[in-house]
RNA sequence: GCCGCGGUGGUGGAAUGGUUUACACGAUUGACUUAAAAUCAAUUGACCGUAAGGUCAUGAGGGUUCGACUCCCUCCCGCGGCACCA
């Protein structure tokens, strides 16, 4: 008897619908269309790692579904090629960034074909293709164009180990995303992209789509939208006035504010110097909060300081009290206004500053919610007195966000070059786009410079070029894109991959978006995700998308963790190849423990043993075909099994739409640890509700019991509610809600004679001896509950 | 501090108002074998009991209910995100 020998069938089959085009995926169909997608992989030198199987495994079986269902399925794959590890991957082994990407994408090619999933490989894109960056760049210059990209001279996150700015979503901890190295600052120009503009829709339109809540509550909270009011305080600067506005969410409590507070970089600070009494003092904390790190400043533990504006006062528009002002490092000046009302009574950061310096502390909300010691407010709910203050003191409503615009430079060799030219008579002006794409040059020398300028800099016939509106010398930009630009669009790409007239035809965007079901990592919410959505509405503005959300669905896959429950690191040597485990147990076994090891969403821990028992159960089925082959099974179906069965066909069927895998795998151990009673009509269902999970082997064994076609040409069982229905059924017995005895009956039995049958049982009689039936709960096919007095 | 998710055997987990612990791993015993591996069979929450059986267990405490892992309240712990954001 043959043995289940992975590695003798899976090639074969890999070969085989290669070979017949399977997976190669119509533009128009009368079929309904699933769009089905998996963030493409960053192509490291580490190579493929088991957490890329495990969301690549689930969306693959949920493709082989949906085909045997009857849809038209689109699932193309990638690469997300440019970006800094390539670049210091390259610089570290001496080869170009451009031939270790190809060397890592045949690499990770091979690993990904090897697994045996159902991509449309005739789409494959990849984001360093100069046919493909045409289009990011593209997508720039519309941005330019309506305004929505510009430079400005600001202080960016710089990681002076890769010596790169960085976008907030990039700074984790204060330290770079990437190298972990603490980020410092650096006054650099840059371009910006002008996502604030969207914060409101980004999260209005969440109301729209089905993502996990984890997911939606992580992007509102990235934007961070809050609203309050902004309240202009008089400055009295001896005899003549100011107006200072400050931004606060709670202008219910003013009337308890005691003093004010300006960031160390307020400009009204400047501009007072001459009436500041004690300027010295002043010049020397703003002088040492500018030396602190953005890590030290935003330290929560640390002591608050600050120093008082002699010679200032500020006027409380509420009560017209004169209060002082401070200079604290407390306060941002990149928030609101750079300026806060202080109101140490209910703000824990005002409460320590006030301790602190002994200014006065005053409640003006009690704890009903209602407001004391406020004038004419005194008990007012302080949610209506929000509004009723701010209009009394002629303030106005406003809107603050957290999130900033995206700072879109880099300065660095591997990424998309900016396609705009400075030119000294016409300022910045937009490569034509016929001109597109802006190549990225072939140079020699890639190392970033440090200086905060590009290594393209120094490529003078590059960077030297003719202005294209007046003909004059000109250069060109010499920043590069972040890595997030290339994935920001990419799926579009996929529709159309080789359209050199746009970046995809509006007939098959039309045809394919939005995307029916997205799958990838937690850590990619606040960074590709969102800016994703936003470049997706920004495309949908200017009338390229038909829709204002790419996504329908968004699903992420947790971590694989190491078998000793760490991060899998090359530093721990705890890393599981998958290499290995195909060789050695075959790629079905590796996908389907992946889908069995724990729910889908959740971080789990890698266990080898719980691979071998997926690779057990694929053996039981191997030796299975040879009962059937041998006709040594029966060939009437009993009833029990066909129960089973259309069990089996219901749970796998819904459980591979609702990510539970881990059940539907299941199901099917149960099944065939049932194989006793199996017909060749079961094993071929069987068979089929394998299919999308291992698809290697039940090609194999539908071929081996005398098929001619592929098993993915047929299509998905369907169940039968009716055969599903037992027809003796286990009821439960309680007495007092407490499990006691058992009996089988017939479904469907009556209460009546439920009841005979219990109270005349044994069992029930002594545990009621003696005791006053209250009442009789009975649900049908279910249990009766008999409640009898203690 | 705020937001989100979670806490069930030795382990991964199942059950979303009705027999807690499906399925799998591990462990123990037995069969096969010169032996091991593989495979097959049996047992496997804890405690009491020779057994029949019983008692107790879903982070802790309370509530709702005939009945709670499941719903509600209070608290504890873990994970993830945000954070001197006014």
């Amino acid at each position: 008897m043959e043995q289940y020998n992975p590695q003798r069938i899976e090639a074969k089959w890999q070969k085989f619908w290669e070979k017949k085009g399977f997976y190669k995926t119509e533009d128009s169909s009368k079929k309904p269309k699933k769009y089905i997608l998996v963030e493409f992989p960053y192509p490291s030198g580490d190579g493929l790692h088991v957490g890329h199987v495990r969301s690549y495994s689930a969306l693959d079986a949920v493709c082989r579904k949906k085909r045997m269902e009857g849809f038209n399925v689109l699932f193309p794959i990638g690469w997300d090629a440019f970006g800094l590890p390539t670049e210091n991957y390259a610089i570290k082994n001496g080869i170009h960034p451009s031939a270790a990407t190809g060397k890592n994408i045949a690499n990770f090619k091979r690993q990904l074909k090897s697994l045996g999933l159902s991509f449309d490989w005739s789409r494959e894109i990849n984001t360093t293709d100069p046919e493909y960056y045409k289009w990011t760049q593209w997508i720039f210059l519309k941005l330019f164009e309506k305004d929505m990209a510009y430079q400005a001279e600001i202080p960016v996150n710089w990681c002076p180990s890769c010596k790169i700015g960085l976008a907030n979503e990039e700074v984790v901890d204060g330290a770079c995303e990437r190298c972990h190295t603490p980020v410092g600052e650096k006054t650099l120009k840059q371009w910006m992209i002008r996502i604030t503009k969207y914060a409101d829709r980004l999260i209005d339109d969440l109301k729209n789509v089905d993502f996990p809540e984890r997911v939606k509550s992580q992007e509102i909270n990235w934007i961070g939208k809050s609203e309050g009011a902004e309240i202009k305080f008089k400055i009295v600067i001896g005899d003549t006035y100011d107006n200072l506005p400050v931004f606060t969410t709670r202008p219910d409590t003013l009337f308890g504010c005691t003093y004010l507070v300006l960031s160390p970089e307020h400009s009204l600070i400047e501009n007072l110097k001459l009436k500041i009494e004690n300027w010295d003092e002043v010049q020397k904390y703003r002088k040492e909060a500018k030396k602190k790190s953005e890590l030290e400043r935003t330290e929560l533990t640390k002591d608050k300081t600050g120093v008082e504006l002699k010679g200032i006062k500020a006027i409380n528009p509420a009560n017209n009290e004169e209060i002082p002002v401070f200079v604290a490092d407390y306060v941002l000046s990149s928030y609101g206004t750079g300026a806060i009302m202080a109101v140490p009574a209910h703000d824990q950061r005002d409460f320590d500053f006030a301790k602190k310096y002994n200014l006065p502390i005053k409640i003006v909300v009690d704890d009903k919610e209602r407001l004391v010691d406020s004038g004419k407010f005194n008990g007012m709910e302080s949610d209506v007195a929000k509004w009723e203050i701010t209009k009394f003191v002629g303030g106005k409503k406003t809107i603050n966000y957290k999130l900033r615009d995206w700072v879109f430079s880099r300065q660095h060799y591997w990424g998309e070059p900016i396609p705009i030219i400075h030119c000294l008579k016409c300022g910045q002006v937009p490569v034509p786009e016929k001109d597109l794409p802006v190549e990225l040059p072939y140079v020699e020398k890639y190392q970033p410079t440090g200086t905060g300028e590009s290594p393209l800099a120094v490529i003078t016939d590059w960077v030297n070029v003719k202005c294209p509106k007046c003909g004059g010398q000109a250069k060109r930009e010499t920043d590069t894109m972040p890595n997030w630009a290339g994935s920001n669009w990419y799926y579009l790409r996929y529709l159309d991959p080789k359209n050199n007239k746009a970046l995809a035809d509006v007939k098959k965007i039309k045809y394919w978006m939005p995307l029916d079901w997205y799958n990838g990592g937690m850590e990619h919410t606040t960074l590709h995700l969102l800016y994703s959505r936003f470049v997706y509405k920004f495309l949908y503005d200017i009338g390229i998308v038909p829709s204002s959300e790419p996504y329908q669905k968004r699903t992420s896959h947790g971590m694989v963790l190491a078998e000793d429950n760490r991060k899998m690191s090359k530093s721990f040597g705890n890393v599981i190849n998958p290499d290995d485990i195909v060789k050695k147990f075959g790629a079905d076994s590796l996908r389907l423990y992946e889908m069995f090891m724990g729910p889908f969403d959740q971080a789990i821990a890698w266990s080898t043993n719980g691979l071998r028992g997926c690779y057990r159960f694929l053996n039981k089925v191997w030796q299975l075909q040879f009962k059937v082959k041998r006709d040594l099974v029966s060939h009437l179906e009993t009833k029990s099994l066909s129960r089973l069965l259309h069990q089996t066909i219901k749970k796998v069927t819904e459980d591979i739409e609702s990510l539970n895998y881990n059940t539907a795998i299941s199901a099917l151990m149960i099944l065939v640890n049932q194989s006793d009673q199996i017909t060749k009509n079961s094993f071929e269902i069987l068979l089929k509700l394998l299919a999308p999970f291992a698809p290697h082997i039940a090609e194999e064994l539908w071929s081996n019991l005398g098929n001619k076609n592929s098993i993915f040409e047929e299509s998905w069982p369907k169940y039968d509610e009716k055969l599903m229905q037992e027809d003796k059924i286990n009821l439960i017995i309680q007495i007092n809600g407490k499990f006691r005895d058992k009996i089988e009956v017939e479904a469907e039995i009556s209460e009546g004679e439920v009841k005979k049958l219990t109270l005349n049982r044994e069992k029930v009689k002594q545990w009621v001896a003696g005791k006053e039936i209250k009442k009789i709960i009975f649900i049908k096919n279910k249990l009766i509950n008999i409640v009898c007095a203690e």
